[in-house]
DNA sequence: CCGATGACCAAAC
DNA sequence: TGTTTGGCCATCG
């Protein structure tokens, strides 16, 4: 299992993109990025872009799943760090590592 | 193109 | 209720 990193493709670099475009204090799902990006059945790619997004500036902490919950492998601490960072941005998480998507997530 | 993997989603068992 | 399966799309070998 040698998944490295690779080079950006242009779905790639349009999720970067829209990950980039999220203000401050706001969350996006997966779903809504895929759709963003073009790939509204895509979550799954988008969830593979951002594990990739590590090496890149990416704030991929504000990318979270529909339930709006963090991510299942998250390459900076587990929850915990994921946790911290979003903390950080403002956003309140929930001890069971929840978010209120209604008050937090981004609505262009 | 095919098979396998993956930080997802939904339904079925 | 917890686990499995299928579907989605992208990427690697």
């Amino acid at each position: 299992m040698l998944k490295k990193k690779k080079q950006p493709s242009a779905f790639a670099k349009k999720v970067y993109e829209i990950v980039q475009s999220i203000p401050k204090g706001k969350l996006a799902t997966y779903g809504q990025v895929a759709a963003m990006a073009g790939k509204p059945r895509g979550a799954q790619a988008v969830g593979w872009i951002l594990h990739d997004a590590d090496q890149h500036e990416v704030p991929y902490q504000r990318v979270v799943n529909r339930l709006g919950g963090l991510a299942r492998g998250y390459t900076n601490g587990g929850p915990l760090g994921h946790k911290k960072d979003l903390e950080r941005e403002g956003i309140t998480v929930r001890p069971d590592f929840s978010v209120d998507l209604e008050k937090y997530l981004w609505r262009p």
